[in-house]
DNA sequence: CGGGTCGTTGATACGGATCAAGGCGAGTGG
DNA sequence: CCACTCGCCTTGATCCGTATCAACGACCCG
């Protein structure tokens, strides 16, 4: 589980003249600036590509940038001093990364699959959030987004058993990564079978054993080991013991 | 676990007209509003004296009221369909609860121990929120906080065992009811032992030999059932892998 | 081809759940 | 005042789900 550093993993470097042309602009953050605003924010601002592994913050490090996920996935870890990890959230496109108004990040941040995100320096960002209400409410919604998710997340991990725990996880990804009300899903893990294991509280034998639990049930499909299909959501929920 | 109407447990309601002198004025929610501005939530709010066990606001209900915690401690537990439960969250004076912005609770508030609250109804203060940048910075700060919590709760529930479970309880509670940095600290549990399980992923009978181990351990005291003494907030720390 | 990483599967160990019994304090009624 | 009950906690015996240990397969890369 080497992690790389991030400058070895920027391919590219880009002056985002084209924030218009933002795909997180509307959903995003950025989506509540004024163009003047965005240029504030943007003159500092800058896109990169992470590789899959490469650390963006580490744990207990005052981050000196945010970040804006524009596509892919960063996944939020806590490590205990023996090595123990748990993963505490993921965060997709085109959530914004980050723990506004100064504070040491008690968790790691790295990227779970090849990500691109754009940066841009903390303070003229908290400035602005403490400036401009709109933007500062779509932080704060974030944040309490962010807060059910963890809290859903401890009914997880403190009273499901192995199989509700790797079904709950399949349907979440699959809601995040194939969106819409199919009946079906299909979708590309972006985890590793250890990371799926940080992020329940499992080992990876007890995380492959219900894989193949699920699949003698008929309630996944692998076509490998990361591409799943789900053929009917609903048989998922209720093996997740979700609403 | 019978959980008692509101109604039947208000034991005193008065007219704010004393925000002034109120416990809560400073650090809370109020000390950011101007005098003009308390007025206007004041008009609408009340004191109320909650009984341990009543229920607030029930899990998937639309709360019509928020609340400012001024003594006391509140449980947000959410429970599944065949009874599991889990708490969330607990929260403690002088914090506001509430999920500002409207949105359905996924979780049940319930006082835990005899609580105090000062309630007053959502519209005023989600507008206020919006009006008042300070105002919803605060909220916004105190929602930052409460997902740190959620998370390194997270990791308890993931990957502690049941002793370091349980030691981390303790001093959680400690440093929320015996503040300052002592050695020693000493306080009243406001949570049962089927609580207890219930925020720890446990069940009481491994709850209760936890406390028995730590009592032979020397890490506790138990003077009753409820009254902790922690001779040693750094032994305690250890045993509960806490940084 | 050999070596490395990642995932799967099997055998066994162990921590915490479950089942069962009993203790203790508070409230109640005789 | 005591006998009784009820809720809450503790302790012991046993069971079970997941961790641990070990071997092996699939795939990739040098």
């Amino acid at each position: 589980m080497g992690s790389t550093s991030v400058e070895q993993s920027v391919s590219e470097i880009a002056t985002p003249s084209g924030c218009n042309a933002c795909e997180a602009r509307g959903e995003g953050i950025c989506g509540v600036l004024s163009p003047q605003q965005l240029a504030r924010l943007a003159k500092h601002s800058k896109r990169r590509t992470i590789a899959a592994g490469c650390e963006l913050v580490s744990q207990g490090e005052e981050a000196a940038t945010y970040s804006n996920v524009l596509s892919g996935v960063l996944k939020l870890a806590k490590t205990m001093a023996d090595g123990r990890q748990q993963i505490v959230g993921l965060q997709f496109a085109p959530s914004f990364a980050g723990r506004p108004y100064s504070h040491r990040s008690a968790y790691a941040v790295e990227a779970a699959s090849e990500t691109r995100i754009c940066t841009f320096p903390r303070q003229p960002m908290d400035l602005l959030a403490l400036e401009v209400p709109e933007l500062g409410h779509r932080l704060h919604e974030q944040a309490l987004s962010e807060l059910d998710e963890a809290r859903e997340w401890m009914l997880t991990l403190g009273r499901k058993d192995a199989l509700e725990k790797i079904s709950t996880l399949l349907l979440y990804m699959a809601r995040r990564l194939d969106p819409g009300d199919h009946d079906k899903k299909c979708f590309e893990l972006s985890l590793s079978r250890q990371e799926i294991g940080d992020y329940l509280g499992l080992t990876i034998e007890t995380v492959s054993r219900q894989f193949t639990r699920l699949r003698k049930l008929r309630a996944i499909e692998l076509e490998n080991l990361r591409l799943v299909r789900v053929p009917n959501v609903g048989r998922l929920a209720s093996l997740a013991s979700v609403d």
